[in-house]
DNA sequence: CTGTTAGCGCTTTCAA
DNA sequence: TTGAAAGCGCTAACAG
């Protein structure tokens, strides 16, 4: 395999001195238009690409943010990191990413991060342990998407998840449903409670009184949305509607009454959350809330620039929205 | 922010010389018991970690693989990439995944991942310009996913695409289906013709005539297999089944039956392929051709370590099979 | 305006 | 069996 063209090669070439090389890259210097255009000539001339390892082990900043996000098949999640990915263009700064599987170990994950040298750590994963966070968060900024730790004030972009399950809620109050189950998403997620909330929220504004038989607590996989359809079914409550607190369960659901014999919506209404890529396609398209999470991943790493920066940054809450599809319509609609 | 302990500071607090240090760590001289637990001891008070970048620079190599993969939104590609990280678990080396983005700039990419020095590559990408890669190939170790790139004999981890189209038409074809559309994969993919291979294998076997008009050229995504099955449906080409490429396409055919009041698998029989997480969430649920996308992965991720050992590797072909669910059944079954 | 030198954290000769 | 010293590729004082 072939050796590295080094900034002594290039030194040679140019016949200058290596840091010469170095002021010239770097603009750290006043240097002659002559000496410039001979450095630059021999960096073409042996395309020669400064090892940024040995820019990091000198200067301590790796002009690398490390990124850990689970369940990264989620394409809300790839969003967040393509958010991140593109706000970082042409800073000079890279993400690596870290943590693609469900239940990787965070000293693994950690491990792989941290251990390139990362000069700022951004966390997209519910699981990851608040005290290690906050730990890590001694060291260097560090920012938390769609989640908040405790001591760490200002370091976080939040999602307005109340809103998101007041919308839910109230777009299917307004066609005429009043018993309305809601399957609560994975408990170790901060939004799950927020979405409830507003489920509340919503419930309580219409005057309708809330029914503790009509939330179950799942864990955001289709599977725990059909099976928690099943037993919603089973329990003989009458509902009309259900909003789900992601897309997969509500898909779940969605199959769920269908292999009762229940149509959607005529028979019941389905709301998921998250508005993820397959949505749209679902039969019914399914009606849903969409967050921004392209938006989030690129405050996100503008907050950490800014921190970089040893500017402040305030936390942001991103905004929710309805996005009415096909799974959703007025309640005995089809008797 | 903290500054990192140093091997010196463990040399300092054993009473030893950093050499030494390194030497007990590496276990690349012998020393003493007597010494080694000093320097273990020293380590554990101190909580110290080797800096892998130094590491990296003297040794030239280090430790982490570049990862560079496509619309890993898809689930099939996030197992494959997390079946890399689990054949890496405990080697020492670690990936570092880029492209996250579906059109990431090859040379983005490249800068993100080569930037931080790897010592070998693994590409899922099908966009990615294969001179480039062969290029790569010259100066490390590459691995190519699901795809062969001239003048990289034995540099592949394959999947058995031909057996995925076959295994696929000749479901459709012993259900008694005779009239099967296929709607081919996205052009950049290799696996797309073969594929289709299989699918005009399937029908010759059988004696079917193979029937140009049958054939559409999709891109992967959902709305093209929306797009294709309206196209199908108006050319009035008859038809009693469809064979996708992927199963997001499926999940778009199925939703333009669903709007023409065509159900499946009672008027058309839909498969799709890849085995997305949600597609055994789908109403119905979806037939489907499922590969080992982690054991891909994983294959991948070893074949890296042995060619980094200079071992050889010889290209392996991984199965794919039949996943029949709920979206295929013999055809005039509703009449 | 430019070159020399030291040193980032580590490994690895070379000496003792 | 161990320590000292050089050097990986680069940057940033320090001199001129």
């Amino acid at each position: 395999m072939k050796r590295h063209v080094t900034i002594k090669d290039v030194a040679r070439v140019a016949g200058v001195a290596p840091s010469t090389v170095s002021y010239v890259l770097n603009g750290s210097r006043a240097v002659t238009a002559e000496t410039t255009k001979a450095v630059l000539e021999a960096v073409d001339q042996l395309k020669y690409r400064p090892n940024p390892t040995a820019q990091g082990l000198v200067s301590g900043a790796y002009r690398t943010i490390g990124v850990v996000s689970a369940q990264i098949y989620s394409q809300y999640r790839g969003r967040v990191v393509a958010g991140i990915h593109s706000a970082l263009r042409g800073t000079g700064y890279h993400p690596i990413v870290s943590g693609i599987e469900d239940f990787a170990e965070p000293d693994e994950v950690l491990e792989t991060v941290m251990g390139r040298g990362v000069d700022a750590l951004i966390f997209h994963d519910h699981f990851f342990p608040p005290e290690r966070i906050a730990e890590l968060h001694r060291q260097m900024p560090v920012i938390c998407v769609a989640r908040e730790i405790d001591g760490m004030p200002d370091r976080s972009v939040l999602v307005d998840e109340v809103n998101g399950g007041y919308l839910a809620t109230q777009h299917l109050i307004e066609l005429g449903h009043t018993r309305i189950a809601h399957f609560v998403a994975d408990h170790h997620f901060q939004g799950a409670a927020q979405r409830l909330a507003g489920y509340r929220k919503a419930l309580e504004e219409a005057g309708i009184p809330f029914d503790p038989a009509l939330v179950f607590q799942g864990d955001n996989l289709g599977d725990s949305g059909l099976r928690l359809a099943y037993e919603l079914l089973e329990s003989g409550v009458p509902v009309t509607a259900i909003f789900a607190a992601n897309d997969y369960m509500a898909y779940g659901a969605i199959l769920a009454l269908h292999r009762r014999g229940l149509r959607v919506p005529e028979h019941i209404s389905v709301v998921g959350y998250d508005d993820e890529h397959t949505s749209g396609f679902y039969v019914p398209p399914l009606t849903t809330i969409r967050q921004e999470p392209r938006e989030m991943g690129r405050t996100a790493a503008e907050a950490v620039l800014k921190l970089l920066r040893g500017e402040v940054f305030r936390t942001v809450v991103t905004p929710t929205r309805l996005i009415v599809r096909e799974s959703t319509a007025a309640p005995g609609h089809a008797g």
